[in-house]
DNA sequence: ATTACGACATACGCGCCGTATGTCAACTCA
DNA sequence: TGAGTTGACATACGGCGCGTATGTCGTAAT
């Protein structure tokens, strides 16, 4: 059943990120794991409740991802504008565009609510937690810093895979994201 | 025709607010304008072009506002601030966030990308513009710092308006925005 | 006066979701 | 070992909502 189960979630993967959730058929992404849609609603409830068990992957996989490259750029705040540069460039890729920036927000509502915790939101927390708690941040509210800095960085992914050469946009993102970040930064030393 | 046209919008805007994109339903705000479905194809093409209208005419209104407490706070940085606190309280409107927030993206797309030309993207663009030739903000890219700011922006009104206590969580937002605005300002003087 | 046209209303089909129901294996337990 | 139970699906059905094709009626044009 787990070997279904997986296979139902890659497929419906595919289809959200092709077709977008609400153009994704049901009885498609069933056939294409060779199962049917009984075996959808008896694993998932319902479309919802698949698209959130592909949302919670994929924010899993973003997560431990910006977490290596946070951790291979150090411990200090090189490591924070790090891990906003490779939430940028991850989300370049349409299918985290359009399950978890566009469709993910409108069906499951605000990220911070998300079943899944927004793995990929409480990274970039504790990452803040740390610098703030060493003085390099400025002491404003842990929450509000990180929720803005990780929907900064989405939406400037969004922007610049939006455009038509986004490569040329995309070191242009990541230097504003890498200015607005700056502002947080203590004054001095 | 112009009328019920505009009855027709008021409707819709009323219902997608209420209850999102997907289930509202055509005949629903054709009945509440005393119309039928027929009228509203003919004016608007489809769902997607009703909604469109929609969201252009809450952008439009939005733009406005942010104008206008622009002015009112001078022509400096601080104006840039104080439009994008304008934002962050505008988009507290449940109408403004399930519309522009959450479902606009979804249906239209990015919003850089949306046929009302974005009049609230716009405005910051023209603000930062003018503070950037002027030389109080750093020489990063006009358009990859405005999309940033009014993405910062929408994105803490979101996370404001997740929360239980939607009172205590604007200031953190408001403070945090700032904060990440004053990173683009240019070192000294 | 006939024609053309625009602003709607009406009618219809089609796709898709959810749910109710059926099937069949594996497993339990006396 | 065989009757009962459960879980993992498949199948069947109803209903709703969108889009489109078609119809109607008033008004402007010539």
């Amino acid at each position: 059943m787990e070997e279904n189960r997986a296979r139902l979630l890659h497929a419906a993967r595919r289809a959200f990120a092709a077709k977008g959730y609400g153009d994704a058929v049901m009885d498609d992404f069933a056939a294409e794991a060779g199962l049917t849609r009984g075996a959808l609603y008896h694993s998932f409830g319902d479309k919802r409740g698949l698209f959130a068990a592909v949302v919670g992957q994929i924010d899993g996989e973003m997560a431990a991802r910006a977490k290596a490259v946070g951790a291979r750029a150090g411990d200090g705040f090189a490591a924070l504008v790090a891990e906003g540069a490779a939430y940028i460039e991850m989300a370049l890729d349409p299918e985290v565009q359009r399950i978890v920036l566009l469709d993910g927000p409108a069906v499951l509502g605000d990220p911070s609510k998300w079943p899944s915790q927004n793995a990929c939101l409480e990274e970039t927390r504790r990452a803040v937690e740390r610098l703030m708690a060493d003085g390099v941040l400025k002491p404003v509210d842990l929450d509000a810093a990180a929720r803005l800095l990780t929907g900064a960085a989405l939406t400037a992914a969004l922007w610049v895979a939006a455009g038509d050469d986004p490569g040329s946009r995309l070191p242009k993102a990541v230097e504003a994201f890498r200015c607005l970040s700056e502002g947080l930064l203590a004054p001095s030393r």
